[in-house]
DNA sequence: CAGTTATATAACGGTATGATTATATATCTC
DNA sequence: GAGATATATAATCATACCGTTATATAACTG
């Protein structure tokens, strides 16, 4: 899965919300989401297969971590349009401003 | 559909790509993508449903735009992780001076 | 108006996706 | 070692998605 599909899924991304925060064990965000405990799993998973996530084992639990590299490579693939939209967005500004 | 689950797909991906450098037709988006035409058609659809385009018709001819606003929407939401990977790979740049 | 060009929509098939229920695996506790 | 706890995996089902082929709609052109 890529990072793209991944994050596609509202409840993949409120996972990652979640984890914006630290380490969180898996029942802790079962909980925390809602979802169903095979839900989440499968969730974290398709997280973890594209790279946005990582999970390291501590006793019985499952401690999952944000991973920084996809979520940049995310936003690079944003950046080619950042210029677009800021030209866009303060040519509507200005717009705004003359109407008034 | 939402812009999330809009540029999860490869095709329309470059779609929007091929939209940065300004307003073009469909059929010439159809040539650029090697997409049949009612597949472009309906990809077109759907980023148009995302509200990442626009189309006007002129003649016979649809014009398809990139729109900001909705690319400027997931930009906000990935805005919420960038202080975290900025400090990540921060992190890991350090720690790659320190190796060596 | 007949034919052509540009685009959208419908219909269909295969595959992937997400939710749910049931089961397996592993670790901890007594 | 027998439960109990934490998590993952398997099986199943309904639905959504993407590609393809065929057809419809609309605008130009002679």
């Amino acid at each position: 899965m890529t990072p793209f599909e991944a994050i596609a899924e509202p409840n993949r991304r409120r996972l990652l919300e979640l984890l914006r925060s630290g380490e969180r064990a898996a029942g802790d965000l079962v909980k925390a989401t809602g979802l169903s405990q095979p839900g989440a799993s499968k969730h974290l998973k398709q997280l973890r297969e594209a790279g946005l996530v990582s999970v390291r084992a501590e006793g019985q639990k499952r401690l999952y971590r944000l991973e920084a590299g996809e979520l940049a490579a995310l936003d690079s693939w944003l950046e080619q349009f950042r210029q677009f939209w800021a030209d866009r967005l303060d040519a509507l500004d200005e717009h705004m401003e003359k109407e008034q």
